[in-house]
DNA sequence: GCTTGACCTGGAGCGCACTCCAGGTTGAAG
DNA sequence: CTTCAACCTGGAGTGCGCTCCAGGTCAAGC
């Protein structure tokens, strides 16, 4: 329980390994495991972050504004508000997003009919 | 009516006048008019393809994708159901991207509403 | 006629997020 | 004990989609 080998956060996280080495050298990654041959461990712990990072990812956040959440969640409690309204911003964002999706999806669906009346 | 120099033309399509003079450089847009002294006139008919592309970079297409489309609709009207086709595949990956979004959408929510119960 | 801002070209440069590589190490299975 | 797939590092390379630049041209308003 609750120690993963690389390729098993690969697999679980949807990242690949190069990205988990890559999000590790940049900072968003930090305070991984590793055994005593140098081989890193991932615990539940870093899974739960690598399951947030998937969901900042998958809606648009810039990776940079992802290690600033990561930096203020190191820098403890006092940072929960910031943290929670930087999310709150994102959220805003995303919803424009859908909504901008939703509009062009639409557009898309129309010009496809459209080749049904030719 | 029907003559739109390339800052109206931008304006419209929400895309910038750099990327207007790309998309033409990689055959995106071809047949663009000009004046005598060489500057470019977009026609309705330009500004309608501008909506379309708007609509599916905004979806996610990858450009090289929207030059096949563009080449196809050159070809003529027998191309039609490849286009069609093409289009259904495209809308078909923007819903699962669309059911992703929401789904990450939620997490996210779940997620805020986490830092008010702290 | 002159100014000035919008426009032209070809080509270089950029930002992002990885992805790949060479050359070496580790450790579980047989 | 050997093997070999999985892992390590630092750093270079990639793909995408623009974006910027230098150096020049065009045309509407004063």
């Amino acid at each position: 329980m609750s120690g993963y080998a690389p390729s098993e956060a690969a697999r679980r996280s949807g990242f690949s390994l190069d990205t988990l080495r890559y999000y590790e050298k940049i900072g968003l990654l930090s305070g991984i495991g590793r055994t005593s041959g140098g081989r890193r461990v991932f615990t539940d712990d870093d899974l739960s972050w690598l399951t947030l990072f998937r969901c900042l990812r998958d809606t648009g956040m810039p990776i940079a504004e992802m290690c600033r959440y990561a930096e203020l969640a190191r820098e403890g409690e006092h940072t929960a508000g910031e943290r929670q309204a930087l999310l709150q911003r994102h959220a805003e964002r995303v919803e424009e997003q859908m909504h901008l999706l939703q509009r062009q999806y639409d557009h898309l669906r129309e010009k496809i009919r459209y080749y049904d009346g030719t």
